[in-house]
Parts: C-alpha cells; structure tokens; sequence
DNA sequence: TATTGTTATACTCTATAACTATA
DNA sequence: TATAGTTATAGAGTATAACAATA
C-alpha cells in the first residue's frame, strides 16, 4: 500500500502532465491568433483590443485593466488603430479628463471577420472530439475559468 | 422538427461557444506565464526557449523553428540570454555553419523553477476541477491538440 | 490632491534584406 | 549554389517617470 508521500508523487507528476496539455494547448491557441491578426495586419494585442470592444466602449484606463497593460501603452495603440479607422476616442462630456474608445464601422466588420476565422482556424483542434467531447470539454474549461487567477 | 439548415446553425453557435472558452483559458494561461517569466526578468519566448531546451540541445535554426520566429530574430534572443549566463553556444565540429544553443546550469536552474512556477500559479484553475474531471480535461486537450496547426 | 491621459525615453521583440562563412 | 547564422535597420509593444488638464 502506497505511502501519504508517494500518493501525493504521484498526485503532482499527474497535474504536471495536466499543466503541460494547457500550456501547449495555450500555444497552439495563440499560434492562431497571431496568424488571424498577422492577416489582418495587427498585432495580437490590437486584435484583442477589437475583440473586447466588439460590444463595449471603454475609457483608456478600462481598456488598460482588461489588457493588463499601463496606461501609457495604450496610447500608442489606440493611435495606430485610430490611424487606420478600426476605432475612434470620444471625450467623455461628463468627464472632461476621460476618452473613451469604440469600434468604427470597419473595426466592428474587422472584429466580426476574426472572430470567424479563429473559429474556422481552430476547427482542425476542435474538430478532433465528438460533438459529445466538444460539449464536455466546454464544460470544463468553463468550469477552471471560474478559478483563474487575476 | 429542424430542418438541416437549422441544426447546422445551432452546432455553429456551440462551436462558436467552445472557441471563446479555449481563447480565454488561452489568454489566461498566458498571463500566468508572462508572469512567471517577469519575476525571473525574462519574456515569454525567453521562457519558452528555457523550456524547449529543457531536454534537448538545438540549432538556432531549429530553435526558430520550434518558436515560428525567423532565423535573424533569434540571434539577439540567444545573445541576451547568453549574455545572462542561461544558455550557451557551441560550434557544431561536424558542420562548420551550425551552432548549438543548450542551458547552462544556471539555465537549467530558471527552466526548472519556472515549470514549478507555471504548475503552481495554474494550480487555482485545475483545482476547481475534481481528479477525475482533470484527467478527462487532459485526455480530451491531448486529443485536440493531436489536431493542431502547424 | 487625486485621477485621466499623453509624452519622452529606453529596451525588447520581430521581420526583411544584405552579408559572411561553410557545405 | 544552397544553407547557417549574423548584422543593419525599422516598426511595434511595453514600462517608468514626468507632465498637463480636469476633478
């Protein structure tokens, strides 16, 4: 009969192996991304930045938070992506030191067409399970989404 | 009962759901590596080299490829971490072109703390799932990533 | 005084093109 | 000629510190 310490071994090589499959899952996942941006001629963060704002507008300071970023890097960002008509700034009139910042038309229709080839670009993944699979698979990683850190 | 036109559109939109729960774990399993990665002051590809290198010894060449970064981008990757003392370089003799890269022990060192890291930070999200839905969420991302890209 | 956003600065990441050395 | 790696260059992403405008 094992030992307390050898079933927690045993218990660790395991969540390891779990870790690994995220981790690479993760990559592959991004691998995606970057491709669907590349396309688009953005970055991976500018797609994000489409991707939050799809159904939102947000000040400068919110969009940082949600990125995780400084606010002074959302400055650039926000310039180049303005430069290219994906979005635009707005005072806020309630709010004299706050902008806020939404999709234009043409950010929206980028943002839409991303997202449907991120969804076609992963297909070859998903694809692999049963309808069955794909439908638990959701459910777990709904379920450790609920436990993420940040 | 719903035509086939009908079913095909429902099985998009759960498609569509089971991307948005892979891109969030996606993006959440990243932020937990970008931060591993700056408490050790490195970014997540000088990460990612300490772990490929891991158990093996590269060429820059095959480096880049492993990362889907080009050759050029490589040579102030491995400088910076050379220059760190993480990695080192070696001429191979049996062709005068080729380098090596491989860790050094204080590389070998960072990798190994770090893997512990990464597992020990992604622990909150795993732990909302029993031992037996974590090693059904393993099996199933095995099998989807046995269908990646690339 | 505190908050919002921008600017100035510096460093890293990344790709393209041109180059050197070797095969 | 083709391949392995580096260098030169340029643009984007990022943070820190200092700043202006507004609250």
């Amino acid at each position: 009969m094992p030992t307390s310490a050898e079933t927690e071994q045993a218990a660790a090589v395991e969540h390891a192996d779990l870790v690994d499959v995220i981790v690479q899952t993760s990559f592959a996942t991004m691998a995606v991304l970057n491709r669907v941006a590349a396309e688009h001629d953005l970055s991976l963060t500018q797609l994000r930045v489409l991707a939050i704002l799809r159904d939102r507008r947000l000040r400068m300071t919110e969009l940082a938070r949600y990125l995780g970023l400084d606010k002074s890097t959302m400055t650039g960002l926000v310039d180049r992506a303005e430069k290219r008509g994906l979005l635009r700034r707005a005072r806020d009139p309630a709010d004299g030191r706050a902008v806020d910042v939404f999709l234009s038309a043409d950010g929206a229709r980028a943002a839409e067409r991303g997202h449907e080839q991120i969804a076609r670009l992963l297909a070859p993944m998903t694809g692999t399970l049963s309808r069955a699979d794909q439908h638990r698979v959701q459910i777990l990683l709904a379920a450790m989404l609920s436990g993420r850190p940040g």
